[in-house]
DNA sequence: TAGGTGATCTTG
DNA sequence: AAGATCACCTAT
């Protein structure tokens, strides 16, 4: 049994801007404790998106829909929804309640619960692309859409800690998958751990 | 490189 | 009420 790590809190998620939040999130490990399996994965890489400015963002220019709804919310929460009728993609809500801003996680690197998350994969192979992926960690640590607005901060099941990883070098590039986006594509706003394997679309 | 997949949103 | 769109993944 590890030790109690720190979990992040409202004001690590709140009070920090969504750019600065996506890089500060590499390196912080997601637990989810689901259907009885306890799984645990650090996070290698993140893109940022912002309601006010960004054509990219579900909620940019304060469009407000079911979905998006969730986005608008207290920074901590998840946001969770399905893309292309299969993946499952798992945000962290950033900001204060009125600002619609998240971080989608993208790859994580396991750190306990491996065969587990190998299990919910449907492979027997080890390698990072196993685990690069928005679509791919969702499934691998058991996230749905069932997690939708689940409060990180206190749940029990879907949380964030601190094991106080040290990163050193960040990329920045720009983020997969948004070309509707036009000149906000451009945004360096996808960030990964410099020279690690668990990272889906490499420069 | 193409096609599957279905909730969500927009248009008429 | 129907059609387009979509923060992806897998297998050819």
């Amino acid at each position: 049994m590890k030790v109690a790590k720190k979990r992040l809190d409202y004001t690590f998620f709140e009070n920090t801007d969504v750019v600065e939040l996506a890089k500060m999130l590499l390196g912080k490990v997601i637990c989810t404790n689901i259907n009885g399996i306890y799984c645990e994965a650090m996070i290698t890489e993140t893109e940022a998106y912002a309601g006010r400015n960004d054509k990219a963002c579900h909620a940019h220019m304060g469009r407000f829909t079911n979905r998006t709804s969730m986005m608008y919310e207290q920074g901590g929460k998840a946001y969770v929804y399905l893309c292309y009728g299969i993946h499952h993609l798992f945000n962290i809500v950033s900001n204060k309640k009125g600002q619609a801003d998240a971080v989608l996680i993208r790859s994580v690197e396991p750190v306990s619960g491996l065969k587990y998350m190998m299990e919910r994969r449907n492979v027997t192979k080890v390698s990072p692309q196993v685990f690069a992926g928005p679509g791919k960690i969702s499934q691998a640590l058991g996230i749905s859409k069932k997690y939708n607005s689940e409060d990180l901060v206190v749940s029990e099941e879907l949380f964030v800690v601190d094991h106080e990883i040290q990163i050193n070098d960040i990329v920045s590039t720009t983020r997969i998958g948004i070309d509707y986006a036009e000149e906000d594509a451009l945004l360096p706003w996808r960030f990964y751990i410099s020279g690690n394997k668990y990272v889906s679309h490499p420069i």
